[in-house]
DNA sequence: TTGATTAGTCAGCAT
DNA sequence: ATGCTGACTAATCAA
């Protein structure tokens, strides 16, 4: 619906004035110049800027209709780049949650260790005195007090 | 250099063909219908109809005019809110990085504390005699068999 | 000269 | 009648 010059009397101006286009229709639009000049041989002065001005302004109709088609793609451009973000941010966002909740459990269950730990501590340190039985399933870890940032292997306590 | 439209006669029709403005200048644009119907008491039907018309033509020149604002507003709000979601990607981007590494620290230490725990029961079970003597500070967990497959590297194949 | 862009004009649609 | 928008034209700038 966009271009609808063939039913519709659009404000196009077509030459039928009262002469046959002696030239041209609107195809003098695509002509070089030297082709032009070409037809452009037995004519009056007056008749060649006619027709010179006539191809500026087809000319120009076509500019001004890329200028339209650019303006619209770049806004399309900038609304895809907008969902495209808008996608980005949520996949991050999800990512973020999970780890989050990752980071929760494992530092409860630190916490739960060390209150366990704690617990060993008071009863005088008898590990296997305290602690439940362990299977081949078990895992038995000591942990000096957690120096937060660095996974070294930080079990030699002199 | 790039702009000087203030001196030159752009195409706004001034109406200074051979009558004084008898009603108007370009501020029969703003009267209502009723105020300018006051003003068209003796007039020819032609004469109004050019008025209209004329009133007409420079209201569509403002409606042209505020239909270009919109467009550059809605383009400026546009790139305004890509912008804004780039920053917020890039904020959850670093808040993830930052997780990613956290999550990575403690995975490494639960790594460590198993494999020191598998050591231990190759050892005989026996923690007092395996581990070293424990101070106030230190804490000692006990972890039943891990609950997610998480990066484990054995490095240690004991 | 050619292409792009701006403002003004008109047609056509919608309210 | 009023407001908005697409398309066209002319003016102007840039290459």
């Amino acid at each position: 619906m966009t271009s609808e010059r063939n039913s519709k009397a659009l404000k196009v101006k077509q030459e039928c004035g009262e002469n046959v286009p002696v030239l041209s229709d609107s195809e003098l639009m695509s002509l070089t110049v030297r082709e032009l000049n070409l037809h452009l041989r037995g004519m009056s002065r007056d008749e060649i800027q006619k027709l010179k001005q006539r191809r500026r302004t087809l000319k120009n109709r076509g500019y001004a209709a890329s200028c339209r088609v650019k303006r619209v793609s770049q806004r399309e451009a900038l609304e895809l780049q907008k969902t495209e973000l808008q996608r980005e941010v949520e996949r991050l966002g999800a990512e973020n949650a999970g780890m989050r909740k990752e980071l929760e459990g494992l530092g409860a269950r630190l916490a739960a260790l060390q209150r366990f730990a704690r617990g060993l501590e008071a009863g005088g340190g008898n590990l296997l005195a305290t602690a439940p039985r362990l299977n081949t399933a078990s895992v038995i870890t000591i942990v000096k007090s957690p120096p937060q940032p660095q996974p070294q292997r930080d079990q030699e306590p002199s």
